[in-house]
DNA sequence: GGTGTCAGTTGATCTGGATCAAGGCACAAT
DNA sequence: ATTGTGCCTTGATCCAGATCAACTGACACC
């Protein structure tokens, strides 16, 4: 199993004698947190956090064409977003892990242009778009928050656009997984996929066959350990140098 | 020749006996003429930008891991950004026509994740971003307009991360073209390519040699009609066919 | 225990596009 | 005119990864 902080636990925030429980995943904690911030700004977020969910296995978060009003972060579970393209096939857009925000993509035509269902058990935090945007106005710190995250989101969807190996992909993706379990505090080197095979290799533009293999291979070069989801990475340095042109440093 | 709007001009925009002097491509026009904006605001805007340029064809704008601290509207030219990878090819990234925006991606890291160089004679409108993100905290139109471009670039690259042949490929990069030239009013069938046919390539993750097969077969079946670098589409609802799942709508 | 189902594996074959190789074409410098 | 020198085209061959097909293994339900 992994070694899983309790995904629903709060940290609370004491703030001359007030007290705001934010979720400890919550992505916009460290924004509200930072120095300079607005007092009444903490509170007026805490108000506009709707805590949503439990969403079960195979649920729909949203669907493709949904009026866009509000982002949310992952407080417990896993997310994946995806499109079907005119034939029929899915494109995996992206994973989403405790922490992470989804919905920066829909601002722009304030529809959602893909669709996200949980992968396992998921808790949300949602927030207003209208109302954090309005409040970003009188927190610096949050709006600096929001425009990182979305510009992040540029980032990480030029990486998979790359022109790039089956290794070099699968490495990329491994490395970045662990690097994103770590951030909340999971185990970085041992860790449960939550999607399935095909997922993967939607996500990285391969044939569910082609991920198979490349894992039986990571496998037989003492890479990875991989036995049905459970990863674990045994030879870091050797997967970062596959990764490298991919993660680019 | 296309037939070119002069993109050096500016719009003149008189507001209580005060005019300001926008340049017509400047990508936060919109949003500064937008119902709701802050007279000071539409003042403060017009004194951060700072136009600059030319660049020759061939310069560059910024280089990868240059500090990060202006975003910037192409006035007039293109742009192409591209990275090197591990083993030294070149993976454009994008192209930037008149009235887009560039540096997006940079804010995240304060660092810019890419080269930025000139494919022509490039003018630019530069903006200070901690400057123009503290205006946007008092003219909410601002923020939204930065909140948009950064959706959408999202939306952008997750486009060629997809699955798609090659067919596929170039047709949505035609039309996608044709669009982006449209939108600040150039000729939208007839346009010429500012790049190279291996830049064309290293963005579609395709060889160079199958960007002119591929051209060369569209020509044959009377889907476009190109001469060097001179571009007509001349069959625009079986490019949008071929281009449907890779354009989505 | 049987049997359905879905996820994953493994092997055999096929193919889209890459790579290699050889010219061609437009334009600049001598 | 001649000789570059990029850029582009065209043809021949190759290969990574897709596709097709058969099978296995885990788990749920009767």
């Amino acid at each position: 199993m992994n070694d899983l902080p309790d995904p629903l636990s709060s940290a609370p925030i004491a703030e001359d004698g007030d007290e705001y429980n934010f979720c400890s995943t919550c992505a916009f904690s460290a924004a509200c947190l930072g120095s300079g911030y607005d007092k009444s700004g903490l509170r007026d977020l805490h108000v506009l956090v709707e805590h949503i969910g439990p969403f079960q296995e195979g649920e729909h978060l949203f669907r493709e064409g949904d009026a866009f009003t509000a982002i949310a972060a992952v407080r417990a579970g896993a997310v994946k977003t995806y499109v079907v393209d005119a034939d029929g096939r899915e494109q995996v857009q992206g994973f989403f892990l405790p922490g992470e925000v989804i919905g920066l993509s829909a601002i722009s035509r304030a529809r959602f242009p893909c669709n996200a269902v949980a992968l396992d058990c998921v808790h949300l935090c949602r927030f207003s778009f209208p109302n954090i945007a309005a409040l970003a106005t009188r927190m610096p710190g949050l709006q600096q928050q929001l425009f990182r995250l979305l510009s992040q989101d540029i980032g990480k969807a030029t990486l998979l656009a790359g022109n790039y190996s089956a290794d070099e992909r699968m490495a990329a993706f491994l490395l970045e997984l662990s690097r994103r379990y770590a951030a909340p505090g999971f185990h970085a080197r041992r860790f449960q996929l939550m999607m399935t095979r095909t997922d993967i290799a939607n996500y990285l533009r391969l044939a569910s066959e082609t991920v198979s293999r490349v894992f039986r291979r990571f496998q037989d070069e003492g890479l990875i350990s991989v036995q049905r989801r459970q990863i674990e990475l045994r030879d870091l340095s050797r997967l970062e140098i596959l990764a490298r042109s991919v993660l680019r440093q």
